[in-house]
DNA sequence: GCCTGATTTGATGACTCCATCAAATGCTAA
DNA sequence: TTAGCATTTGATGGAGTCATCAAATCAGGC
């Protein structure tokens, strides 16, 4: 099973292992919540954005504190969850802009093999055609 | 089977997606690798710094390929890597941060459960009660 | 106490990822 | 064109992740 991060293991595997908590759609869609609200946001809440089984959001949320992404907070019988750090939007930001530097640049390949005429598609995975 | 990023899917798919492309210690050590050398490195490079089997280090190779995270480039019997985006370094950088914000934290907090006698530990997971 | 709503835990099968090995391909030199 | 190095591809078993369901826990009101 995993382990928190730790000093005793190398940077690159506390790394690999952060990323691998982000995985998840539902994760990341959990994470943007958590950072647009700013602040807390109940569970009742995100299942209600998520429209998803309570077992099934707990388990990831479950996921995300284990990673130390998100904390969890009881008052009453409701469980908010927050952020631990801003540094979580950082990285989904710089994400953000990765992704859309790739499909920029995906998409002006495609017009320019477009206006070859003759040619077909092949740049990387153009050609898987995906 | 994985599929490029493109816009007709959502984007917190595509980013979960690209995480999951980050989500392995070879990996991340080799774009590590890449992203010090400024420039590109060829494979055999590659294998002499990791130190493990070539088909292996090809398979991870693809998928970073598959990810559009690096390029690849022949030049005669040896095949150099570059990484395809400055953003994927930042990345790195970022979720470096990230992590050292999450251990400078953890110790913070075992040093101060450390000097509150009688006190047992509690921190993050405090309102789960786990 | 008991009931109800909110949330988490545990168990299960389906699916995906990983490490290893064998085989194939690309390139250069002889 | 044959030999040999560099790299990739394909196949396989084992481990891990995911979605679903049932059951457990926790808190508040009656």
């Amino acid at each position: 099973m995993d382990r928190l991060p730790s000093s005793h293991r190398p940077l690159y595997e506390v790394k690999a292992n952060l990323f691998k908590g982000l995985a998840h759609p539902l994760r990341i869609r959990t994470l943007e919540i958590l950072s647009q609200s700013g602040s807390e946001v109940s569970v009742t809440e995100l299942l209600d954005e998520l429209g998803l089984e309570a077992s099934h959001l707990s388990q990831h949320l479950a996921v995300l504190r284990k990673h130390r992404l998100v904390t969890a907070d009881r008052r009453g019988s409701q469980v908010f969850y927050r952020l631990a750090y801003p540094q979580v939007a950082d990285l989904l930001t710089v994400a953000r802009a990765l992704l859309l530097e790739i499909l920029r640049e995906s998409q002006a390949q495609l017009a320019s093999t477009d206006s070859l005429p003759g040619l077909g598609s092949y740049p990387a995975d153009a050609a898987t055609g995906r």
